[in-house]
DNA sequence: CATAACCATTGCAGTATGCAACATTTTCGT
DNA sequence: ACGAAAATGTTGCATACTGCAATGGTTATG
């Protein structure tokens, strides 16, 4: 036992310490992220935001699909799609194989605004990234993929609630 | 000029790597956000989580105040209030020192909420930590600061979108 | 072919949100 | 000290988000 407290093995200390240094990262990361919606939030809201996300890297997909993707009940996606088709964001016509699906898909405009975010999104990460001393950037390559591949593949509906994916 | 941006010199390639590979692990944190949240999604919403949690990491506040934080229209913030109240999650009383000002806390439930999600999203970061290999480990720590740093102070009302703070 | 399963849709209820208007209280300027 | 201005909480109104339950049409299954 070589710096453990009661029974802890060694290496708890540092489990504890990245914890924290991960959760601070995170509010950064969740700030950037919050900014960067910002800019199209006269546009729509954060729930029709997600939908054109998941549209976006799912692509066309039926209304249950989306409800089930964006862990919605169908009727809130539903009118949810109702308005984004007012304002031209998405499309919504009727499937041709079933005659009862819909089919729903980006429209340019659509896709123009996941791309502002993301965009924006990806400069101002980089803008951070590029401040930081060259040799921590390589440690820290590295040491995230190891922590994300230590996570696990997060399921979709769980990764959206800010626009992610 | 070094390592200047007009040609893109050496390093480009590191930033764009390691925006990559922190966008990856933003979605991991995202999800495990959302899950710790999914545990106190039956007594509370998610905006009014955010005001519990601005409750519990500010102080007790007025309503102009509080409605500042969490970046809302006072009406809003009025209304969320009435119902936590009514769900004794918090408290509402005329300040003692201000005929018009009024003074909202938190109830001892209203704290229970807010460390039961702290606690069990520390947990899951914590063991996702754990399971990184050891040598990672210390790296991430130092790397992470050097982000935070570079990534300087994140205003509040910006970094409560998922209930962090 | 009849029944079941699936799918989109609508009605209803509660929450969240911003804007504008108000009444009351405090502060400020003269 | 008094009146104007600012601050604060509050309410009315309109829109968006949300789930649950019921309905009608379409497809699959037996």
């Amino acid at each position: 036992m070589i710096e453990g407290s009661a029974d802890a093995g060694p290496g708890v200390g540092d489990v504890d310490e990245l914890t924290s240094a991960m959760l601070t990262a995170s509010r950064l990361l969740v700030a950037v992220a919050a900014r960067s919606l910002a800019a199209v939030e006269d546009a729509v809201t954060l729930p029709q935001f997600r939908l054109l996300v998941v549209l976006s890297s799912q692509g066309p997909a039926k209304l249950v699909t989306l409800a089930g993707l964006l862990d919605v009940n169908p009727s809130t996606a539903l009118r949810m799609v109702d308005r984004l088709v007012a304002s031209k964001l998405v499309d919504r016509r009727a499937s041709p194989d079933s005659g009862r699906e819909i089919r729903i898909e980006l429209t340019a405009a659509g896709r123009a605004v996941v791309d502002q975010v993301t965009t924006r999104r990806r400069t101002d990460i980089a803008a951070i990234v590029a401040r930081m001393p060259p040799g921590e950037r390589r440690a820290l390559v590295a040491a995230l993929r190891a922590f994300a591949e230590a996570g696990g593949e997060p399921p979709v509906s769980a990764a959206v609630p800010l626009g992610w994916e």
